[in-house]
RNA sequence: GGAGAGCUGGCUGAGUGGUCGAAAGCGCUCCCCUGCUAAGGGAGUAUACCCCUAACAGGGUAUCGAGGGUUCGAAUCCCUCGCUCUCCGCCA
């Protein structure tokens, strides 16, 4: 959510941002700035009447203290018309806020001045290559290759639980329990405090992040308990200073957090999703970051470098994308994606999403900070995957894969793995 | 799952219907005193929003776990929920 002054202040850039991510019209900009007035006007004359009604009963107080009930009694008199008055400003007020509230929701973050203008994923920009792609014919895409080594059972994840739901056996469960050490091993190196978070969160913290009311029907739910399935750790783990007021010195906090995520991918369908390429069940290595408003341009930097260190590191050839206005999503500033080259299906996966919040989430979570001048001003927050295992499992059993069959382990895998070929 | 106790400012803790945004202590900040140290004296020290202002200052409202209710008036009474602690049960 954007700050209202700030809309008030700054309409015309809030509406051309709106228009640039591809919404039909930005008329809840005029509408908010609207409402805020009302509400404002609202605001004020509730607390007159109330600044009345508290100097009459404290009258009161003084009469009965004094024994002059008489006199009480005239001005409680008095003072009961009045409360009907509050009472229905106070209903009119209420309502007033839920709808500019409603109208606040629907207006997405600005993009930032280098993000370029584009309406689909044609108009992102290659920012950098990493790597050769490799495009020798023989290779396999990694369903192929799993299958002839029995290394993933869709059939019987799908019997257990449903389709999206993969059981992995052997040398490949091992693989991704080395990669999730790596990665965290990785970030711990880099600065980030490793944490273990919960599996499920409650709706303070599905709006928090924004997942509510944007993307709810991404989330699987545990309606009983009233819980949601956490769709990505950046949920919890931004979460965890959710209404708090942090000192300056605390910042830039880094955290990291490897958890299961579950997605409900309601639509998608063909060859998009064959594999490991999309699922309801995946393991992700999360980074969140909690910074000081003016350091986090240079803190998207570094957080995308450090993501594609992990892919330098498993020297799988990747291209890095600047996303552009239209593709980058509601709540973001200013967002990269990570694509690794999968030599079997000759295309690029999407492993990594790296992004700047500005202070957009902040503000639905009450998270703030106090400034050098001891005033309190919202966190930045930025969050990247590092990284979301299928997809770089996809690749890399494609990348590694010999002419043989068999498929050869990182270096960097080895000493988790114990193994130089699986 | 059952029974009970509790939730007050950065912390400890007082406050059972009126002058309480809240005693006292600790901590912190500034000032004074004191030739180190220690001690002492004084002032200040929550958050959000609205109004006003060039700004500072100022005025107002709300907030004593959350939400609702009773009342002219609620930290104090009532209801619902959340959380913490203790005991019992169960359990990886």
């Amino acid at each position: 959510m954007l700050d209202i002054t700030f809309i008030r202040e700054n309409p015309e850039v809030v509406k051309q941002g709106m228009l640039n991510k591809g919404e039909p019209s930005a008329d809840a900009v005029d509408e908010a700035i609207k409402k805020d007035e009302e509400w404002r006007g609202l605001v004020t004359e509730i607390g007159e009447l109330r600044a009345e009604s508290n100097t009459k009963a404290k009258q009161i107080g003084q009469l009965m203290g004094q024994g002059k009930k008489e006199e009480a009694q005239k001005i409680i008199q008095e003072t009961s018309r009045s409360k009907e008055k509050i009472k229905e400003l106070e209903e009119k007020v209420g309502a007033v806020r839920r709808e500019l509230d409603e109208l606040l929701y629907k207006i997405p973050n600005v993009p930032e001045p280098s993000v370029p203008v584009g309406h689909t994923e044609e108009d992102n920009e290659i920012f950098l290559s990493w790597g050769n792609p490799a495009a020798d014919d023989w290779r396999e895409p990694h369903w192929e290759i799993a299958s002839a080594k029995n290394w993933i059972d869709f059939d019987r994840g799908s019997k257990v639980t449903g389709a999206g739901f993969p059981f992995y056996l052997g040398d490949m469960a091992r693989l991704q329990r080395a990669l999730i050490n790596f990665f965290l091993n990785e970030a711990v190196k880099n600065g980030y405090i490793e944490m273990q978070a919960p599996y499920f969160v409650n709706e303070d913290s599905a709006r928090g992040t924004g997942q509510i009311p944007d993307k709810e029907d991404m989330m699987y739910t545990i309606p009983r308990d009233e819980l949601f399935a956490i769709p990505t750790a950046e949920v919890p783990v931004s979460n965890f200073h959710r209404d708090e007021i942090l000192a300056m010195d605390e910042l830039p906090i880094y955290y990291t957090a490897y958890t299961p995520c579950w997605r409900r991918e309601a639509g998608s369908y063909g060859k998009e999703v064959r594999g490991l390429n999309r699922l309801h069940q995946f393991d992700k290595v999360e980074l969140v970051k909690f910074v000081h408003p003016e350091k986090s341009d240079e803190e998207l930097e570094s957080l995308r470098e450090y993501a594609e260190s992990l892919l330098q590191q498993l020297n799988l050839p990747y291209r890095t994308l600047l996303m552009c206005t239209g593709d980058m999503g509601f709540t973001q500033t200013k967002k990269y994606d990570l694509e690794v080259w999968s030599p079997g299906q000759k295309r690029w996966l999407e492993v990594s999403s790296c992004s700047n919040f500005g202070s957009f989430q902040a503000r639905r979570m009450q998270l703030r900070f106090k400034n050098e001048k001891g005033k309190t001003e919202m966190v930045h927050t930025l969050n990247g995957s590092g990284l979301a295992l299928p997809r770089v499992v996809a690749a890399l059993v494609e990348t590694y894969q010999t002419e043989a069959g068999d498929v050869i382990v990182p270096k960097v895998l080895q000493p988790f793995m114990g193994i130089e070929k699986m």
